[in-house]
DNA sequence: TGCTCCTGTGGAAACTTCCT
DNA sequence: AGGAAGTTTCCACAGGAGCA
């Protein structure tokens, strides 16, 4: 009844004029496109007609075109104003306010620290001063006093936790501290507790799926009919790439052509210039094996995903952004329920390791297999996207125990005995054959 | 004294899980 | 669902050890 109201172009009040609908749309567009006003209710207020109001006209001014929806209906947010609605968000905190850490906190913007990352170190520092009942201004009074604070939470902190990790905690009040001046040599932090070394130093190097649990855990998958985890599974093993990476694969970054079989995927953990979808980071080109572009054909011919291999286009960057998190948020757990029903035939640092990080479990994997299989270090790190070595060595495999009988068998090959410790030998054994004879 | 090799250190990003 | 809390990677370089 409304709508028809509407339609027949009735004149609406704003602020007491009569306007037309097209005028009101176009103030209403102004407001969100100028004034990144996104909010139905932020919205009304600005107008002053109720929220279900503006809702309606929202949705007529979105038949015709004038603004954009998400699929859940909203109004697209662009990754500009998401951005700026996190900074907001965070420096409108209480404790944020307070000078030592607005200054920190302008600090890290000008480092380009990561919003979320901020928001994570701010929070640990408030927590030290929430345990002791101090203000970030008495922590920075001088370095001594700094290091007592630190040295008593950090006791606080062991005796109530004793299984928890610090490092990040650690990371977090030197950080807070250089943008205050207290600052440590270089090794000299670790003499006051704030050194910043790792809590569990590579504990999972060599964590693999072996052959058979991998045959196993796809059966069960396809058996289930869930192609989704399964054509992630896959990927995971035949590139080594992080979730993120693998959630944001584009079908235009993939050559299907049997004879020319290459796929990008984008690693954001570093930055290094490139873009895709707002986020900086690296293409990493690879040449995965020819069952991934049977997977991948499949995937193709049941899924209508034109753009993204695993949701369709939410039209801005900040939704799809959205739609990253989503898919990995429903495949990840999927995945550890089908590694639940096998985990009694993995080894156990795997299984532990992959009852917290299926996803990453998978990059693991991938990394090891290939070492079992001889291929080098340098070579892996190449496949994998890792810059050097050092990861692939210290973080990610071991030298398998086959490859180490191997060695053996090479090092008993090699002569490095003495002529008299040789006699010596010959003497003993001779020993004792005849002892067993007397018996 | 200067070179190479190697480990430790620093800083932070990515990610998972918990909580509301 | 989204923020807080907590865990695990990742890169790059400082600086010590060994050596010529």
């Amino acid at each position: 009844m409304t709508v028809k109201c509407h339609s027949s172009g009735r004149p609406i009040r704003l602020f007491g004029r009569r306007i037309s609908k097209d005028e009101l749309h176009n103030y209403i567009k102004k407001l969100i496109d100028n004034e990144e006003i996104t909010q139905t209710c932020e919205l009304s207020k600005r107008i002053g007609k109720q929220p279900r109001q503006i809702r309606r006209i929202m949705i007529e001014m979105e038949s015709r075109g004038l603004i954009e929806f998400n699929q859940k209906g909203r109004l697209l947010k662009t990754i500009e104003k998401k951005n700026r609605d996190e900074y907001e968000f965070v420096s409108k905190k209480e404790f944020v306010k307070k000078p030592e850490i607005q200054k920190w906190f302008n600090d890290c913007i000008l480092r380009d620290v990561k919003i979320s990352n901020i928001r994570n170190m701010i929070n640990q520092v408030k927590d030290v001063c929430d345990t002791l009942k101090v203000t970030p201004a008495q922590m920075i009074i001088s370095k001594r006093v700094a290091v007592e604070i630190w040295k008593n939470y950090m006791i606080h902190f062991k005796l109530n936790h004793p299984n928890k990790t610090t490092g990040s905690r650690r990371v977090a009040m030197r950080n807070f501290l250089a943008s205050h001046d207290i600052i440590f040599a270089f090794g000299m932090g670790k003499q006051y507790g704030l050194g910043s070394e790792h809590d569990r130093y590579a504990t999972h190097a060599g964590v693999c799926l072996d052959i058979d649990s991998i045959t196993k855990m796809g059966s069960l998958m396809m058996h289930e009919r869930d192609f989704e985890s399964y054509v992630w599974f896959r990927i995971g093993l035949r590139t080594g790439a992080r979730s993120s990476a693998i959630s944001s694969m584009t079908w235009e970054r993939i050559n299907l052509d049997k004879d020319n079989f290459w796929l990008e995927q984008f690693e954001i953990k570093d930055k290094r210039g490139q873009t895709h979808m707002t986020q900086k980071g690296e293409w990493k080109k690879k040449y995965p094996p020819e069952d991934l572009r049977q997977v991948l054909l499949f995937w193709r011919s049941i899924t209508n995903n034109s753009k993204f291999v695993w949701f369709e286009d939410q039209k801005t960057d900040a939704e799809n952004l959205k739609e990253l998190t989503r898919i990995r948020n429903r495949v990840i757990p999927k995945l550890k329920e089908h590694f639940l029903k096998i985990e009694s035939k993995v080894d156990p640092n795997t299984r532990e390791y992959a009852k917290k990080r299926i996803g990453h479990l998978l990059r693991h994997t991938f990394a090891q297999l290939l070492k079992n299989s001889g291929v080098s270090s340098d070579k892996i790190a190449h496949a994998g996207g890792w810059k050097t070595t050092q990861i692939v060595d210290t973080w990610y495999t071991t030298i398998s125990e086959e490859e180490q009988k191997k060695m053996k068998l090479n090092l008993e090959n090699i002569e490095c005995i003495s002529d008299i410790e040789r006699e010596k030998i010959t003497e003993r054994n001779e020993c004792l054959n005849l002892q067993v004879i007397h018996n």
